[in-house]
DNA sequence: AATGATGACTTTGTATACAATTATACAATC
DNA sequence: GATTGTATAATTGTATACAAAGTCATCATT
């Protein structure tokens, strides 16, 4: 009735619904480029490459359907949706304007407990780059974003720039120089942070466009 | 396989999947308010509503869920997500922000054809003003946005108003005088349009801006 | 009376069977 | 040769059956 997935040595194995695993697989074969735009998903295949029923297949395209990544026809199956390099670039701007706009409103609704998470979270960040440890770098940025999401205090503006987030992790990124990348990205983190200090949303959002703007040309 | 819609008189009537339907309906319900916030929705109830199996009800409920309208919780079902009115004061705030942005996309982005549907929807918005056709003139509204929407030329973008217009199109709206009303709105929406035909992309924001903005206030 | 174990019942998760629709191959016609 | 019609296979849509998890009332124990 549901899978255990791998699990990491000693880690504890988390076990979801077969849909909502199949679902975060097929996503990532979306947006990773290994499924083609336009490509068609017929359900029995991929009910033979992973394993399960039709059941779980269906819902599972389903969601994705309501999202957007793949369009269902009607008795004719589900393709997928490819984004352009035109339609990437629109992503990077839609958004930069709700990433600014959740600054602003976090700033004005963070909650204490929120206010500490949100300080620990920058201080692991100042250590990771001390560190110069990229990966954990990135997992710590797309945290500090997501409370900043959960801090705006609107359930819809942070189901969007999650999903934002997931397409822009998959966005190809151009970096020389790993060190000067943790700088500035911890540059502009602490700009951000500092507007939350200083109770500033004003601040906060030029900060974030800031950040944002950056965040953009590092992807090409 | 499929349901008949019940047909207006002479109207052809339309097929859809039964889960479409369903999606559509519980929408609605919930929207409306007939479903409330935190309410459970037991599969087999809403089989036994709509007389379908189970299949198209987890269906739709799973898109539902992948939209947001409601939360589903592994293995204990689904519940209704409802809108407090300070949320749905910020999704205003949202879409005004992303209606702005897109009526500058789509003026910089419009096809010669696009802009021929957009004269005709202007031109039936004058001749319902002049009728005095209140309900009438809602629908040209809405068409004449999602026009905009897909003049921009950005499926997300125009996947995400479109679901704003349905949050907005179930908004209490307080108006007492309709001919006025309909004069406000064609003026607004004349002015966008004038946007559009001096191709002018700042011009369309600011004119969109004061049409939310105006918009919101008739909404309280 | 409060707590917690037990078990029947309900509900959800998944698999599978069947029905309806669409896609494909191939023959008949022009 | 292109087009249309038709039979067959492949695929999607829906219903149903079974498995697993959750819910809740009951009752014994403290």
């Amino acid at each position: 009735m549901a899978v255990k997935l791998k699990s990491l040595a000693g880690v504890q194995s988390q076990t979801v619904s077969l849909t909502t695993d199949l679902k975060l697989r097929i996503e990532e074969d979306i947006l990773s480029g290994k499924l083609r735009q336009g490509e068609k998903l017929v359900e029995q295949a991929i009910c033979d490459e992973y394993e399960v029923s039709r059941t779980p297949v269906r819902e599972a395209l389903s969601q994705l359907g309501a999202e957007g990544l793949v369009e269902s026809i009607p008795n004719r199956g589900c393709f997928v949706v490819g984004i352009s390099d035109s339609e990437m670039q629109d992503i990077f701007t839609l958004r930069k304007i709700y990433e600014v706009q959740a600054t602003r409103w976090a700033i004005e609704r963070i909650t204490d407990e929120e206010m500490e998470e949100l300080e620990e979270n920058f201080e692991f960040m100042e250590f990771y780059t001390m560190k110069e440890d990229v990966d954990k770098m990135l997992n710590i940025n797309a945290s500090f974003h997501k409370m900043i999401y959960r801090a705006s205090h609107n359930r819809m503006l942070e189901q969007m720039l999650s999903s934002y987030q997931l397409y822009v992790k998959y966005a190809p990124k151009y970096i020389d120089d790993d060190s000067a990348y943790l700088d500035e990205l911890l540059k502009e983190h602490r700009a951000i942070y500092q507007a939350f200090l200083d109770k500033d949303p004003e601040a906060g959002a030029k900060a974030m466009a800031i950040h944002m703007d950056k965040s953009l040309s590092r992807h090409r």
